[in-house]
DNA sequence: TTTGTACTTGGTAATATGGCAATATAGCCA
DNA sequence: TGGCTATATTGCCATATTACCAAGTACAAA
């Protein structure tokens, strides 16, 4: 069954594309370190605050974050803990590509 | 200076786009096990083999995977040894949604 | 040089995404 | 209830993605 495998992998990439924007990223970032509200996200990120609640609505989506709403206040934060992880492997991609690059060009 | 932490996150982001396709994911999952020339990509991914060297170019061109040409032969491989994090940390994403799905609907 | 194989690149149409403004909803307090 | 604050949703538009076909490039064998 093959077609078992392929909706694994769409099922991977749509949480892969939650996390493809700067925004996106800048507040699982934030979201890892303490619960933030919809407010002080949207001070943090600089955007428009339904912008903000869309990112939110996306990364809500696909499990990367959860919420407590706190009377008018909604809480979020990241639910898993292997988000630095993510992260970290990102650098390394990062750093080997400047020295692919730096090489590539002797 | 905080323009240089939003670069960091646009440098992230590219990587995360890279990564958020069904194929491509595919691709780097199977050039992570071998390498492997775009005739083969292309039969297991099942796409046009222009659409096949496309993905190949946009994952390259983030420094996901690399290049050795053999004569009139491109093999493909992926450059970094963390990829597994990111998989293995996506599907623990993919069953706390699961669970927490369950959770909410009780 | 001609022919064939392996890829890559350009063009194009369908669809998806991201942003802001405007509007809707929900909780709180007077 | 009425008004205020905090979020969420919707509409619309500009831009980005993706897929395929067609055309182009590169290497190799004849």
């Amino acid at each position: 069954m093959k077609e078992k495998l392929r909706k694994q992998y769409e099922a991977r990439a749509k949480i892969a594309k939650a996390m493809a924007h700067p925004s996106r990223l800048l507040m699982l970032d934030l979201l890892q370190k303490q619960e933030m509200c919809v407010g002080e996200l949207t001070e943090q990120v600089g955007a428009d605050q339904s912008t903000v609640s869309k990112h939110l609505a996306i990364l809500k989506e696909v499990g990367l974050i959860d919420v407590r709403k706190a009377g008018a206040l909604s809480y979020y934060r990241v639910t898993c803990g292997c988000l630095d992880g993510f992260f970290s492997c990102m650098e390394t991609v990062l750093l080997s590509d400047v020295k692919g690059r730096q090489k590539s060009l002797k």
